[in-house]
DNA sequence: AATCTTATTGCGACTAATTGCAAAAGAGAG
DNA sequence: CTCTCTTTTGCAATTAGTCGCAATAAGATT
């Protein structure tokens, strides 16, 4: 798990105290590569080792999002998802009607990261989107 | 108030039940012009009569957002706010350091609603999208 | 005005996530 | 290795929001 260590080794340069924790979290969310909840997670620990805590979990995926190692995304399932930034870019359109969530292609996100820089020094996040809308299947439905 | 009796025809004319309590609620938003938490609608309903609910007033924002008559928005703020769709379209880019959100234009978010539903038959709904990021006063600080 | 159908409400229980605080433990200094 | 300082954890309590269900009440029909 070499990913999972250079993880660390960038949480340790800043600063930040590695516990047997964080290194667990960590490791659930790399070796899985998805989306997940921060109760899967927190199974995932749980089934290695008793010392853990769901507001453990919550509070070192915080960080991960702070210091820009991962992102975290609402797509509407009533739960929060994570995962890491090795992933690359990409929009989740989610359907306001169904819940269906398709991941689209993000070139046009970088025009608009550009000018939001430029006009407002804003360094945006966009490397994990949300985007509520209706998807082309609920549009086409007869009515309703 | 004409502008929420304009709301309450339409979702009358939706096949809608019109209800004392969504009648307050909708004026209560309406007649702010702000975004308002459901809690701040549910305190000014409370004001006029005791019979409401938290919930139906989650229930009563929830339809108005499906219906494509008020916007959802989380400001990170631990709340989600609302407001009705009367404002124009707008950005609201949100500082993960200090929390600051600052409203954007939302000329470039024309061609990426047109694009992706070009490309995936998606209607998004970028009437107020939240974007998270670092803004320029915290990405100028000397360090931390 | 009375009746009927079914959408809507209120309630209480529940879930996801956050917070305050005392106890535990990481990491640097000696 | 021990001590110290400060960050981090676990716990319990709290908050925001949702859900199931029985009771209520819109609005259509007569």
């Amino acid at each position: 798990m070499p990913y999972t260590q250079t993880f660390i080794q960038t949480l340790r340069q800043r600063g930040y105290r590695i516990t047997p924790q964080r290194e667990m979290i960590i490791q659930a969310l790399v070796q899985n590569e998805r989306h997940m909840t921060a109760e899967e997670i927190f199974n995932q620990v749980q089934s290695l080792t008793q010392s853990t805590n769901i507001a453990t979990v919550y509070r070192t995926l915080e960080l991960l999002v702070d210091e820009g190692l991962a992102c975290q995304n609402d797509l509407g399932s009533g739960r929060v998802v994570y995962i890491t930034r090795r992933h690359g870019p990409h929009i989740h359109l989610i359907c306001r009607q169904c819940g269906n969530v398709i991941d689209a292609d993000n070139q046009l996100l970088e025009p608009l990261r550009a000018w939001l820089h430029e006009q407002y020094g804003f360094e945006a996040d966009l490397h994990h989107i949300s985007i509520r809308g209706v998807c082309d299947t609920c549009l086409s439905l007869p009515q309703s």
